[in-house]
DNA sequence: GCAGCCAATATTGTCAACAAAACTGGAAGG
DNA sequence: CCTTCCAGTTTTGTTGACAATATTGGCTGC
């Protein structure tokens, strides 16, 4: 076993102290994983978190029950807790999930956008087509996220958000692979203008087909990019 | 205040006392409050139920912090928890959301299902005709259940069955209501023929939207449920 | 060398007591 | 009569210690 442990410590949330231990342990311990600092498969002890979050024991299991409900960990009883392995079979699944939930929510946005709302999807839909024409990939990424955030917040449906959100932190890592995928803003650029298209012309079955579609390519990139890494 | 609580003591699981009472604390407390015998906005006292279910306060805490990630309690720091309340607009949501996964689920289904599989709907699809024509509503949902269930066991798809049973519970109380809504038979039990019928074609297309159809209808129901109970 | 066992250690599960916060009822003042 | 404030009480938050369980490493006998 290493000797010790290099990872930067976290400590307390600034001087103020006013927040609750517990909130900040559950963030902390979420950025940590989705970050990767801790690796899939990893344990994570205890003991270990406390020092590292800088709260008691007690927290810590609360931020790891926490994280457990959200498919981020998984604890086995007396066994500990680990960095949940999202196998590619699953991460397939839930992205179907997403796709159809995704495809409710655009649907719902394309029949209560405004006007407002309507050009500011313009936009990004533009400085999309920049981004992609100039090779700024990370940008590209960026955007796609705001433009599904965006989608998501013209729909208001709160409870489709919570669970696209929580699906969504389970694939980070596939997610980012995917956006470095060689060619894959090629193939999504299209399919985001044609879902800004279909709801900015407050069509919803156009929306929720344009943005299964989409869901499906990254579908197939999931399963390319696998077999690419495996080779 | 009452001067005291006459409800049943639910007592530890039997002489075994072999299962962890983390466990037993979890799945008592989620009947009691499926079951009804806590009603919705009712506060939880962790106290009273550490007599209730014969466990500490430690095990209700954590059965609470389960529970709210299930969406069936709320707890609010320093405040306690409570039988979190669906509003009318939140069940048509969760609705909304099981409509196009359980689309998803039946669109699978219709891809896998084998021909042993399929005689048992064509089954379930005769037993529910026959309660409907004796009148026998009871029996007419537990097929309900039973059809839904094994649609969901033939397509094999965790993830969507996990978010679905999940948000089922939060519905419990409204979905008792629409079975007993008058007239819910008859305009359920063609949709449901259907869905089987598209599923024993192996038509995952016509599958899923003949189960969104019916779903869809599900969501009129609860509307006219609500309005029902509030003349 | 190795399979199985046993003690030592590491890690998680549980509890009971205490601290902090929220709620309650009633008294004082307007 | 109403509002405000202040104990007293109830309820939740947190801690540290201890118990139960799993893991590790070495030992023994084959």
């Amino acid at each position: 076993m290493p000797a010790d442990d290099r990872r930067p410590t976290i400590p307390p949330a600034g001087p103020g102290r006013t927040e609750d231990p517990a909130r900040h342990a559950r963030d902390a311990l979420r950025d940590a994983i989705l970050n990767g600092e801790y690796l899939p498969g990893e344990r994570l002890v205890e003991a270990q978190l406390c020092e590292r979050l800088g709260v008691s024991r007690f927290n810590v299991r609360a931020a790891l029950q926490d994280l457990a409900a959200d498919g981020l960990v998984k604890v086995e009883r007396n066994k500990g807790a680990h960095v949940r392995k999202v196998t590619l079979d699953e991460a397939v699944e839930i992205t179907e999930v997403r796709m159809v939930l995704e495809g409710l929510v655009a649907a719902r946005a394309a029949a209560r956008v405004t006007d407002e709302q309507a050009s500011e999807l313009d936009e990004i839909g533009l400085l999309m087509r920049r981004a992609v024409n100039a090779g700024e990939f990370r940008r590209y990424g960026d955007l796609n996220q705001r433009l599904h955030g965006l989608i998501r917040d013209i729909a208001g449906h709160r409870t489709a958000d919570g669970i696209i959100e929580t699906l969504r932190g389970q694939l980070v890592r596939h997610q980012f692979m995917i956006s470095l995928h060689p060619g894959r803003p090629a193939i999504s650029l299209p399919q985001h203008e044609r879902i800004i298209e279909a709801i900015r012309n407050r069509d919803p079955k156009a929306a929720e087909s344009a943005m299964r579609e989409h869901i499906a390519s990254v579908i197939e990139a999931l399963r390319d990019v696998d077999a690419t890494e495996l080779r």
